[in-house]
DNA sequence: AAAACGGGGCG
DNA sequence: CGCCCAGTTTT
């Protein structure tokens, strides 16, 4: 397919730039396939420098695979929190767990075994069997993809299972005898700091020399990305439920279902409406209209909400929606009696200030909005 | 093959 | 504000 040259110029290039340049990262300071796993599974879709204090924090509270199978899920949660993609938390205690039981403690070394490991899919595995292991195994993300894409001038659809496969394919006939692990990362550090989506910086790319997209001014061109759909539009309105008595200075919140969008969170009391109600600014601020639908839901959770103010307007967008959120705040229609506190409160619900919050993971958009309302 | 699944940074 | 990111799972 493509020359021994081209190939062989570029493996070489690439592995001395990445000896010469690579960040010193906190994952990058041993081959514990342990650290190596939970640095990958934070990476998936994220950046580096986001990943790096929470690396830190994480491999803190659980040093060892044991700590963390042996944890409650909610700890694990909260040490993600902020962190986005939570089932990628909930899968990797569950798959630390798998290897506690099922391989005696061990990463296992093989595509075949670790692939089977829930949240390892075809660029983990790969990422930890040559990083961990050194084997020589493709670790193709998005900007193994771009780069390959720019130095062979592919033009397929990256978004393709296909071109993905073809590009591992690539990919492990480039890996240098002995070098899986520096060979794979150099690729992505190259993706990041030199073979960047825009404005590339290909005056100091090592491979420039033989980079077909850049010989063809395509460099900008490349990859090949069909645009994905725009976020649907969500409207929702949240109640901010102020306590009394006993609750005084505390807020309702409540858990989020077992399986779904951001599963197992904790959030605020909300419902979905079918368009965004006005958010009235005049003065003072009105509740907003359709307030009803919000008040009806949580009568049928049993919780009787007293709306009183519109507190604030709240936007937050998923890969797949985009959620516009009106907050009202109010009370419970009937303060809770001292002696017979939460008696009518659902399981899923808890009052909470601002120092017991840290016991919760919530979803970034209701941080904001409960942060906001402790700060004033 | 397409959709679900978070959040933030950058030009 | 659009685009992109060290992807995997489910449908």
């Amino acid at each position: 397919m493509y020359s021994e040259e081209k190939k062989q110029y570029f493996s070489t290039e690439l592995l001395g730039w990445y000896r010469r340049h690579r960040r010193d990262l906190p994952w990058r300071r041993s081959n514990n396939p342990y650290y190596i796993w939970i640095s990958e599974v934070m990476l998936q879709q994220t950046r580096v420098e986001t990943v790096i204090p929470y690396f830190e924090r994480f491999i803190e509270r659980f040093p060892t695979m044991e700590s963390l199978a042996n944890a409650p899920e909610e700890e694990v949660l909260k040490l993600w929190e902020g962190l986005g993609y939570y089932s990628r938390a909930r899968n990797l205690q569950g798959a630390i767990r798998e290897v506690q039981e099922r391989y005696g403690g061990t990463v296992p070394d093989t595509k075949e075994e670790i692939s089977s490991l829930k949240g390892v899919g075809p660029y983990t595995s790969g990422a930890i069997l040559s990083i961990a292991y050194n084997k020589p195994e493709p670790a193709v993300d998005g900007n193994v993809m771009r780069v390959l894409s720019r130095y062979f001038l592919i033009e397929e659809d990256i978004m393709k299972n296909s071109t993905r496969s073809s590009m591992e394919k690539l990919a492990v006939e480039l890996i240098p005898e002995g070098a899986a692990g520096e060979f794979n990362q150099g690729l992505m550090e190259l993706g990041a700091m030199v073979c960047t989506p825009r404005a590339p910086h290909c005056l100091t790319c090592p491979v420039r020399q033989h980079c077909s997209a850049r010989e063809a001014g395509l460099e900008e061109a490349l990859p090949v990305k069909k645009k994905a759909k725009p976020p649907r539009p969500e409207y929702r309105i949240a109640a901010l439920i102020e306590g009394s008595g006993s609750n005084s200075g505390k807020i309702l919140i409540r858990q989020r279902p077992q399986e779904g969008l951001l599963a197992r969170m904790w959030e605020l009391p909300h419902v979905e409406v079918p368009y965004m109600y006005p958010a009235a600014p005049s003065l003072p601020r009105e509740v907003p209209e359709g307030v009803n639908s919000l008040v009806d839901a949580l009568a049928g959770e049993t919780i009787g909400f007293s709306p009183e103010r519109w507190f604030m307007q709240a936007e937050h967008t998923f890969s797949h929606i985009h959620w516009e959120m009106q907050v009202v705040l109010g009370t419970l229609e009937r303060p809770v009696v001292p002696g017979s506190r939460d008696a009518h409160l659902p399981s899923h619900y808890r009052w909470v200030d601002a120092a017991s919050m840290a016991q919760f993971a919530f979803p970034n958009v209701f941080l904001k909005i409960i942060n906001r309302y402790f700060s004033k």
